[in-house]
DNA sequence: CCGGTCGGTCAATAAATTATTCTTGACACC
DNA sequence: GGTGTCAAGAATAATTTATTGACCGACCGG
């Protein structure tokens, strides 16, 4: 039981003396910090040892003690506080707070709509596949690349052109079993729908990232992850929609780590090399 | 600022054996609690006054003192968890879980030690800027690439050349107030702190955004963003620094869209004009 | 290469805080 | 009234913490 309440309950079966140090610490209990017993029993006008005897009274090891405990219990009654709706100082911390916690709820909304066995099918095309291609246009670009990145350090042979154009080339010589992964937030655009269209000819797998509702890419894909993301601020929703989508990406790669055989190993071994030669 | 978080963000510029004391109570702050300063020594084999240094060192009183804060700081942390709410079905789903609350954990220490004040000053040096290059190597490049679009489109003359050969030619036509943001995980690539020191000789600005210990790059800003992510596991570590530096500069870009004149507008100009070209 | 300085560490010790012991007085019960 | 119990305080012992001064090694300018 936390202490601050251990003393409220047997504040009335105490003497009159203890009484008034447990009303004290109750009452002052953030003071407490920086008293030691001597100055806690001259603000009392009681005797150093009266504290010291409450405190074993109270099953604590010493003053020390119950002054730790005492801490304890404050920072954590604090700490609930400050879980509930909080009123921001600062007008920019408040809004720096809110654009934090709709990015929770969009990444929460994002994990709920896909289910763990989908996400697990994805990891493991992109195990069986020889060659995986990742793209993405405008704001999706980096994220394609960094996942690019990520890929092959776990040895996934994963690459990430840089325009359309080139994909379509490196499709051309796409064997089955390989994967395109295919970001595009509202799945509606001709030339990378076009792109799936190639690959699956050639007996391919398209995977394809983007919002939930209903578009032509996803309909096209043999797999399909979705990301919710909404906010009636235009400048935020894509705030909202990366941070949803990063953390899709972020879950599917953690997958991939955890069920790749050696997958750590690799990329510690990976990411050494690559440490080195950026700091050459 | 937590003293746990506090200790680990200096832990990097202690010496070796402040770095035991910092480790040692890193990995056991629960069982501070019945350690005395000697107690600490001997269970390292170093003398009692330095375990009392460390404190003082850390900005706390004494000994007790700092027990008491990290007692504290357990509290509030273990406070935090159990208020979380507990859906752990599938061991996938609570890994992906797990990640997100350590996502959300990094987010939350990266605000807290970026004072409003700085985001404000950094947003001020970028509007203020003629131009703006954005860098950033390795997995930072794809974050750098991404953060000189959203600029873009506010109508902010920014790019984000795709080496450091590039920014380099880039600079020498650099004018007074131009700034250059380098996103260095740990600040200490020799290229970018060159890059830094030859914008600085033409006048220019330089904003870092690093990890919190002290680096190369860092100490030489003109202003510093910082960033904190923290995880044992290697391969995690990455997603955590990744989230919290984007939602760091989420937090910047929110700031410029709310304060610069017209942005909203422009933006969704912008917008607009970027989404017909690529779906045509 | 050499003195000088500085930061860090430790042993010794001073200072403080805490815990115990012992005494006293109040109160209840026999 | 005698006696046991118990809370409280004073004195003091024990422990813990903080400071001091000496030493060592790294670094630096001459």
């Amino acid at each position: 039981m936390s202490p601050l309440l251990k003393i409220r309950a047997e504040r009335d079966q105490m003497s009159a003396i203890e009484r008034r140090i447990a009303d004290f610490i109750l009452d002052n209990a953030h003071l407490l910090r920086d008293y030691s017993s001597q100055q806690l029993a001259d603000a009392l006008q009681i005797s150093q040892s009266s504290v010291v005897k409450f405190s074993q009274k109270l099953g604590f090891k010493g003053y020390p003690d119950l002054k730790y405990g005492i801490g304890e219990s404050i920072a954590h009654h604090r700490a609930q506080e400050s879980t509930a709706p909080r009123t921001a100082a600062d007008p920019f911390a408040a809004s720096a707070e809110a654009l934090w916690r709709r990015k929770q709820e969009a990444e929460s909304e994002t994990r709920l709509i896909n289910p763990p066995a989908q996400i697990r099918a994805v990891a493991a095309a992109l195990t069986a596949a020889t060659q995986v291609f990742v793209t993405g246009l405008g704001e999706d670009a980096p994220q394609a690349q960094a996942l690019a990145l990520r890929l092959a350090l776990l040895d996934i042979r994963a690459s990430c052109p840089g325009d359309a154009f080139v994909v379509s080339a490196a499709l051309s010589g796409a064997a089955r079993n390989d994967v395109l992964l295919v970001l595009c937030e509202h799945g509606r655009q001709p030339a990378l729908a076009q792109l799936g269209r190639e690959l699956r000819a050639r007996g391919g797998k398209l995977v394809s990232v983007t919002r939930h509702s209903a578009n032509p890419l996803r309909s096209q894909a043999d797999l399909a992850l979705l990301v919710s993301a909404h906010d009636e601020r235009a400048h935020v929703e894509p705030l909202l929609y990366r941070a949803a989508l990063q953390h899709l990406l972020d879950v599917l790669y953690l997958e991939l780590c955890e069920t790749r055989r050696d997958a750590l190993a690799r990329l510690q071994a990976n990411a050494e090399r690559l440490r080195r030669l950026l700091e050459s």
